[in-house]
DNA sequence: ATAATACTTGCAGGTAAATTGCATTTGGAG
DNA sequence: CTCCAAATGCAATTTACCTGCAAGTATTAT
């Protein structure tokens, strides 16, 4: 009887067709403990055994076609990631200085049949992506904090 | 007296404080002209008059930075950019063939307000973007239309 | 109208993010 | 254990976008 349960993202992984390889099961994991998305940068910074920077971007890429994690835009120069997980959270993101925070409990996915029920041409949502921009009272007081995002 | 009233955009963008120069003129009337987002390339290669493609890069960041125009997050791999006009609007977007349609009528400036009651660290919220991604009733029934959006 | 000047633009060069091709390695089905 | 499709590492490349600086131009005041 094992101490420790088999890693979860195993079986997510498999389920997606994919193989459950040593890199991939660590990019969930930095995923899964991070508060906040990560860039591809942030997660390449953290793996701690020496995996080809190529190879995470193409982990990336592929997790987030499959739906296992969700591609953000945090107005930055590149993407942020994040796992999808059941409670739909959403983002607010300073302008200025890139300082975020998470919005919780929003009623978005109830929009989807109302949107599919008036399109003609599309036939499923898969996902939604709801980003609001604004500036955090630090930066609205003209100081000028540090990037407090990757 | 004038046939034609003076370019409405000339008064814009002096108000924003920047000049009425050729460039900007042509990039903003080509983004009214446009039913769909944009995207620095496309608007690069649109512009009749011999313009380097720094100046619309540059002409662009502006615009967005001073809320005249929009970036919009297609998940392709660049930023669009719509101008920014009084009725809210979303997207809908092909995750297979990029197809895009607008979504209407949202009332999601509503929530601006219940945020920033929420939120102990932020005191504005300028802009959201709100996009849903999904599959087209082309791509659904497995054909591959080509991309409809650069 | 004209001149002054601060804002703009073009050009050269550069940077960072992400991708591609290909040879090698490896997870996991049998 | 064996085998092969899938995954990885490496080198090179593409793409999106930016910076510095010299030259040009829209606007303001004369």
């Amino acid at each position: 009887m094992p101490l420790v349960s088999k890693n979860p993202f195993t079986d997510i992984l498999r389920k997606a067709g994919y193989k459950a390889t040593p890199s991939r099961l660590a990019v969930l994991s930095f995923m899964q403990k991070s508060k906040k998305p990560l860039s591809a940068q942030g997660i390449i910074e953290r793996m701690d055994k020496n995996c080809d920077p190529v190879t995470v971007y193409r982990i990336i890429k592929n997790l987030a076609l499959s739906g296992i994690i969700k591609q953000i835009d945090l107005r930055h120069n590149h993407a942020h990631y994040e796992l999808v997980d059941q409670n739909d959270h959403h983002h607010l993101i300073c302008t200025e200085c890139g300082r975020m925070e998470d919005i919780a409990g929003c009623e978005i996915e109830e929009m989807h049949k109302t949107i599919l029920r008036k399109t003609a041409s599309f036939s499923e949502i898969q996902q939604h992506s709801l980003e609001f921009y604004g500036l955090c009272k630090g930066c609205a007081l003209g100081s000028k904090p540090k990037e407090v995002l990757s």
